[in-house]
DNA sequence: TTTTGTAAATCAAACGTTTGATTAAGATGC
DNA sequence: GCATCTTAATCAAACGTTTGATTTACAAAA
């Protein structure tokens, strides 16, 4: 039932791929790549299928637009944490600080990342791009910050193991964030308990670079 | 073409449903819910697709009986860390025993805990099932060690935060796998490596637990 | 100003394929 | 003979994609 049609006439030019983009961002997030038809973006979208296999070949490359496009560089996350003058406390709140932040507001943004999120577990192949792209240079990064607080002149497996689960949990933010949604509904949802809980994410993070620089220490006077 | 007919006749008894059933928890596990069709179900397991029906009604009841059948209950795992006598060490050494060793072999169980981590991202409905009689039961036995360890009378949000972080250094073990395979392959693949990774989650989250604890200390003396 | 030409954008309709599911007939073991 | 199981064939529905025609915007030509 179309009887009324908001749109006055043609709206000519780049608008019609942002809101096929955008939609597809939404709908692809929401049920993930096979459970989204092209006609349901397109519906979404309040466009002609069509339009898809005109600006974007066909679905994978809508999707890719989609996975790709609206994410901004991992460079904007990293220049959150590594900055040279930061102590390693500060650094730490800047890290998780990209995690939450997103998390407080920002739709588009939180469905990209929950798309980031699937491919995760799902893999296309774009994944292993994203992770060369974007998660090579933010692990590196922060494995250059703790290198820095540990006066250390080469990293070692053991601080693979360190940067692996500090940043596991800025990202069961997001992965656990359903389970939680369900559990504890009040610790994930207001801004004010994402704060705490950023706060105290630092906290744990700090505590785990502590038990792991305590552990060096004793190791090598062990050797000695 | 199919002029070769390899498989001899009747395959005997029950064993068609059970191939069926291992054949769908490798594709789902590896495809996702969508992706996966009945044909190609019924094919790896070298069975009628017909079977599917007969025995499951349809493949959302395939992909139930893959989804929950062989899995253990929470309770299997629950049992390896809360133990009244076990001290937090040994509550976490078993706990994150749980998480490692499953990577170490037994390829079924692997595959069902990624269909499990998949949904996790991908909600059906059945992995809120899961979270009540899984991920709930599991939480709340955690959080039980912790006020035991704390001795407290009541749990509260940082408990259940603590928790949740406790939680999400294992499941990181599996969420993050393909990306650390990618990145670090020597530190999740080998059995040896494994269990070196499960003694720092141990050391890594004793390390939070003191935290939090020295935390809660402080805010007490605060409010005095 | 008006006419004409061109390229971009949009559209409904249809295409061929694949999907999950069903059917009726056949085979097997008791 | 009867219940259990397997098979190939078939179904409607949904899918992604393509098509050819149409509409709009804009600029050059008259």
């Amino acid at each position: 039932m179309k009887t009324l049609r908001a749109e006055p006439t043609r709206i000519d030019g780049e608008e019609s791929r942002q809101r096929l983009l955008h939609a597809a961002v939404h709908c692809f997030a929401e049920q993930g790549f096979s459970k989204t038809s092209t006609r349901a973006i397109a519906e979404a979208a309040g466009v002609n299928i069509a339009a898809i296999s005109y600006y974007f070949g066909d679905k994978a490359g809508l999707y890719r637009a989609a996975f790709t496009e609206p994410m901004g560089t991992a460079k904007d996350d990293i220049a959150l944490f590594d900055g040279v003058h930061l102590s390693i406390d500060e650094a730490l709140r800047g890290l998780y600080g990209g995690f939450i932040e997103p998390l407080k507001q920002n739709k588009l943004v939180q469905q990209c990342i929950r798309l980031h999120m699937r491919e995760m577990v799902e893999p296309t192949g774009l994944w292993q791009e994203e992770v060369r792209h974007g998660v090579m240079p933010y692990h590196a990064a922060l494995v250059k910050v703790l290198k820095r607080h540990y006066q250390l002149r080469k990293s070692d497996d053991d601080i693979d193991r360190l940067v692996m689960v500090i940043v596991a949990l800025g990202v069961h933010m997001y992965v656990g964030r359903d389970v939680a949604l369900q559990l504890h509904p009040h610790l994930v949802t207001s801004p004010k308990a994402l704060d705490v809980m950023g706060e105290r994410l630092v906290m744990y993070a700090r505590a785990m670079v502590d038990a792991e620089g305590a552990r060096r220490l004793a190791t090598q006077k062990e050797k000695r």
